[in-house]
DNA sequence: TATTATAGTTAGCATTCGCTAACTTGTCAA
DNA sequence: TTGACAAGTTAGCGAATGCTAACTATAATA
C-alpha cells in the first residue's frame, strides 16, 4: 500500500460503488474488485490509517475529505484516459483496462497535457 | 520477474547499451538502473531461465532472439510513447519518465492505435 | 430459542523484487 | 608472487499485497 496502484484502486472503487449506492462496505468491494475479504480487510485499514476511510458503526465505508478528493483524482484520470484511448480508436473496453492500468502511473505534467488535449479535440 | 515490468526493463536496459557499446555486463547494468549487483544477477537468471538472455565465458549478456525482439517491443513503446506525449507538450524527462512507467501496462490494441495516430501525425 | 447465513477478522503463507553482508574469483600491477 | 580491486555470487532480510483456513459476531429465520 506504499506503491501508489493498490491504495488508489481501492479508493476508486470506493468512490465508483458510493455514486451508485448510498450504502458501500467491504463485501462489496471485495466482489466488485474480486478480492478475497481478509485482502479487503487490509486495504481498507491501510486507507483508514492514512485518513482516507471511516469506518462508521454498521460498516459502512466513507471517504473522508482527502480520500474522496484522491479517489476523484484517481477516477477523473481514469475518463479522461479512457476517452483520449477511445479517441484514438480503442474500443471502449480495452480503452477502460488499459487507462485502470496506467492511470497509476502518468505524473500530474502528463495528466495535464492530456486534459488539455481532449478538452481542445471537443 | 513474474510480473511484467521487472523483466522488461532489464530487457530494455540491455538492448539500450547494446546499441551504445559492444560489451555489456551485469556490472553495467547494475549502475545504469541503479539496483545492487545481486539484485541484477538474480534479474538476469531468471531471463536466463526463460531463454531471453545468454551470458558468455567472459561475462557478455547477450539477448536471444526472443530476448531481443522483446526488448525492441518494449524499447519501441518507450520511444513511440515519449513522442506521443512531447507531441501533446510535455517536456522531454517527464515523457520519458512516464513512457517509461506505462510502456509495460498498455495492451497491444492502444500500442497500435497509438502509433497509427503518431504516424499520421507526422 | 436454536440454527444458519453473511460480514468481517486474525493468523499466517506465497510471490516478487528491491536490499545488505559477506564471500569467491579473476586480473593486473608492484 | 603477492596484494588489491572489480565483478559476480550466495544467503537471507523486508515490504507490499495477493491468498486460504479458521475464527467471531451479528442478524434473520425456522
Amino acid at each position: 500500500m506504499d506503491n501508489r496502484e493498490s491504495a488508489e484502486m481501492y479508493l476508486e472503487t470506493i468512490y465508483i460503488l458510493s455514486e451508485k449506492s448510498d450504502s458501500v462496505r467491504k463485501i462489496d468491494i471485495s466482489r466488485h474488485m474480486g478480492y478475497a475479504k481478509p485482502s479487503v480487510t487490509r486495504g481498507i485499514s491501510l486507507l483508514e490509517k492514512r485518513g482516507f476511510v471511516t469506518v462508521d458503526e454498521s460498516g459502512n465505508l466513507l471517504l473522508t475529505k482527502e480520500g474522496k478528493r484522491e479517489a476523484k483524482k484517481v477516477y477523473e484520470r481514469h475518463t479522461t484516459l479512457t476517452e483520449m484511448l477511445m479517441n484514438l480508436g480503442v474500443d471502449e473496453k480495452t480503452a477502460s483496462e488499459d487507462a485502470c492500468r496506467i492511470e497509476h502511473y502518468i505524473s500530474e505534467k502528463t495528466f495535464k497535457a492530456i486534459k488539455a488535449h481532449q478538452k481542445k479535440y471537443k
